[in-house]
DNA sequence: CCCGTTCTTGCACGTTTTTGCATGTATCTT
DNA sequence: AAGATACATGCAAAAACGTGCAAGAACGGG
């Protein structure tokens, strides 16, 4: 593991979480408390985040939630995209979400899968080029720089002149009342229009989003088709899910 | 191995793991490690990704997945690119075509300027993620594979709802009495959309594309500002479109 | 075809960075 | 107040780095 790639862990745990426990960490990661106190110095010295004793906090509150600067795509997030990519029938229609875990499914899209991807997402659309099957649409608008996404009204009224069959959407938190939600308006107001148009919609959340919430709400449990995750199927939260009613579609 | 088919083995690598940790790859490709390092210097040095101890990281983190190869920008391009670039004033609008040449400018804009970039590239979109000054937009619309942009009835429909003080434009051909010219019909009607939309449009145009002509016009001289190219200012099309009324913006 | 030049590549060497441990100090909890 | 936990600092081993160098390949001109 690259001493970036344990700097860009911690923040993100630090904004999905809202904190970091130093000694947990260490255990995670196999690395000393030593070396994760170095890191949270580090990053504290910079800015990104407040030291305390035991651990550290966001340097603001309001980070909390929002999608840090993740490089890797851990393996639950590529087992989660996988899946997804099985969802896709040749000939069909897909509204593919941005984010890591869209751009995943993205990567894991068969290279000569003749389909049409429909998308808001630059990144996403750069990654689908050399697909030669692949009918592509992109969504435009202005780009929202923290989730590199075209959101606001030019984005969402581009989303009204689209349909498909199949919609597959990134959230940063997914509970059981709260339902699914992200850390900013435009975006979740972005994802409804994109879900409306498509008439399956799944939830792809790997399990560190599981029993968490973010500010804004996205949809309804009622509203989705399914959930695509990949914790394990006797998770707390996955049962209470599955007593909703909601389909889960797990990795195992 | 070649050395260029090593180059991009480590930036498909980093496409799609998102790091690079070079004692690994040493071990995978068989060469040094010392080899690797060489590699990553020199991607870096272009911009292709950052360097980090024990290895690399995408560029930016929003650019994981995005497909770098291919952006290995001759140097003719990268100096009318240059010039391109400081044509751009702060707080200005501009009008950023898709294209290796267009993206060769993107990669020359200061990181930290403030203005506004509308492309219908999304190549040229994730390269500019990373700019935080810089807001973008997105031109939406169905996406032509071999050329990488939106193009189309869509695409064009989008660009009337925007304007600019500049409109950087790539051609396939530049010709004294032909004007400016590409190969594709749908793509030549964008580019004019495009042109229209701003008050100033200049064309970048390598030296190898002097003096050649493709099927599809896309505007007459009295139509563009100026040309921005790296040719000899005595070389003969340029004289030929000096003494047309051409402004010529040369690298020397 | 041959020879000089240039570029690439791997190795050796010294330097810098990282990392875990030990030690002593500070802080929290009870 | 006392024990436990977290912390900073110093230290040493290991890993990664940069540089110089030499062998070899590719290239170009004669």
């Amino acid at each position: 593991m690259l001493a970036a790639e344990r700097r860009d862990h911690l923040l993100d745990l630090l904004a999905r979480e809202g904190k970091i426990v130093a000694k947990d960490v260490a255990a995670e990661l196999g690395i000393s408390e030593d070396s994760v106190r170095r890191d949270l110095r580090d990053l504290a010295s910079e800015g990104l985040c407040q030291r305390v004793y035991g651990g550290a906090l966001p340097a603001s509150p309001a980070l909390v939630g929002y999608a840090a600067r993740q490089t890797v795509a851990p393996d639950g997030k590529r087992k989660v995209a996988s899946v997804a990519a099985g969802l896709v029938r040749p000939g069909g229609a897909l509204i593919l979400d941005g984010g890591t875990t869209a751009l995943a499914v993205a990567r894991a899209l068969p290279q000569d899968l003749a389909c049409t991807v429909i998308t808001h997402s630059p990144t996403i659309a750069a990654a689908l080029l050399d697909h030669p099957q692949t009918e592509l649409f992109l969504l435009g608008g202005r780009i929202f720089k923290h989730s590199a996404v075209a959101c606001g009204a030019a984005a969402v009224e581009a989303a009204q002149n689209v349909s498909a069959d199949l919609c597959l959407l990134g959230v940063t938190g997914v509970h059981p009342e709260a339902g699914l939600t992200t850390g900013d308006a435009e975006e979740a107001a972005m994802k409804r229009a994109l879900a409306a148009r498509a008439a399956d919609t799944y939830i792809l959340a790997s399990s560190e989003k599981l029993g968490t919430a973010s500010r804004f709400r996205v949809l309804p449990w009622e509203e989705i088709s399914g959930l695509i995750t990949d914790a394990d199927p006797h998770d707390a939260v996955v049962e209470r899910l599955t007593a909703r009613g909601v389909e889960i579609l797990t990795t195992g």
